[in-house]
DNA sequence: CATGGGAATGGAACAACATTCCATCATTGC
DNA sequence: GCAATGATGGAATGTTGTTCCATTCCCATG
């Protein structure tokens, strides 16, 4: 009865939750992670940061909103049901090209276990792997593992991506990391010092990938299920 | 020529890298990540924190020295040479402790991958891996997964500790968790219904454990090698 | 044995930040 | 119309990492 005429309240600029966290979103994509302050959210949306407060926590839950919101949007762009396998690797893919394109995403959830999109990701793998036919007590081991895979490349991105920020292209930074890694002792280093020379070239995503493809081998080497065809 | 009669420089006490990040080790210990400032760390040794700056660039420079050291201490006590498989499970085991037992650990882990422990796990890993027959190919890619799966249990691990520290014990708030997800829509949700009853009692060390292993095995199925004996 | 200069020190000063406070304004139910 | 509540914006507040700098210590050289 009280929510009768709650129109447009205020201006038509009015402050929201949803208006602070896309303009969180829009700095936190354009300036990077450390670009993140109220002083410039407040700034960008034309307000005192005071007034922010009201619609939000504190910068955690400001973070966790942003957070949520890619996710969520990654998840529902991949509702379709291709085979299980499948539909997991291109769950796997569609969060690795979200956390790729917004790298503090990958901050946050390599930070945040209790994050609202943590289930929904659960979900995505645990429900694909039981179409898979994994029993249902070896389930919550194959997804986490899966989940832990997502969220250990989402910070190793996130952090590659803090120093690309001011460094030259990747490539370079790569070949520099490479390079320290190629002055180490051979003796005591020898396959580091092999793989150094692999590093510059590599791509990221096709290694993600590839460990996806590796733990899926595991899962379906332990239970070998009802259904041989992948 | 010049390096004649360097004793002890200054007092028994004086200041040294070694010595700062023994006190930083110590305050992260015992009163967590939050609690290392150059003001605490300064009054723990006596001394004003401009003096700490000609020892340490800067605080990430501190905080990577202690990761450093802490890692550096696990790999050297898993010297020891079993089965590759075996040795594996050790390294990864013997990671896992250290993060659990320092949880900023944890935290460094996840967000610098530049870090010098980094090929030294990588080391660690690849090596063995070599002995367990994976071609050289493959050895790049096998290896990261395993790294990458140890990483982000290390992120995961020190953001609960994070919680736990003015939180009740662990598997009350593992509870809280649970409940949360219980909470959720159990149509769209059901895999994450079934597996919120099994999150209170799970045990983090051996869902790690079994996660290696599910790699592990996808390595040896992918490449089924010349030593059948595991 | 003095002494000058670099190595170290310690604490004050600075800038940036998240957060809180509060005086003010707008809107709405009465 | 008027009080009460919903929102606002900007000025404090307290804490942090870092820098600055005057001072002290030690050693090599005269």
């Amino acid at each position: 009865m009280a929510i009768k005429k709650q129109r447009a309240v205020r201006r038509t600029d009015a402050l929201s939750k949803e208006r602070i966290v896309e303009a969180a979103i829009e700095i936190l994509d354009s300036d990077g992670e450390g670009a993140l302050t109220f002083r410039t959210l407040a700034a960008h949306l034309a307000t005192g940061s005071g007034a922010i407060y009201w619609h939000v926590a504190n910068k955690d839950d400001l973070l966790a909103a942003a957070t949520n919101d890619v996710i969520a949007r990654v998840m529902a762009d991949l509702a379709g049901g291709a085979r299980p396998r499948e539909a997991i690797r291109a769950l796997a893919l569609g969060l690795f090209d979200a956390i790729d394109a917004h790298p503090w995403v990958g901050t946050q959830l390599s930070r945040a276990p209790w994050l609202a999109a943590i289930p929904q990701i659960f979900e995505g793998f645990g429900s694909r792997l039981e179409e898979l036919g994994v029993p249902e007590g070896a389930q919550f081991d194959a997804t986490s593992t899966l989940v832990i895979h997502v969220l250990g490349v989402a910070g190793q991105n996130a952090a590659n991506a803090r120093l690309h920020a001011h460094r030259t292209d990747r490539t370079a930074f790569l070949s520099e990391i490479a390079q320290q890694w190629a002055q180490l002792d051979p003796a005591r280093y020898p396959f580091v010092h092999r793989v150094a020379a692999q590093l510059p070239e590599h791509d990221d995503r096709e290694q993600f990938l590839a460990g996806i493809d590796l733990i899926l081998g595991g899962i379906e080497a332990a239970h070998p299920g009802p259904s041989p065809r992948t």
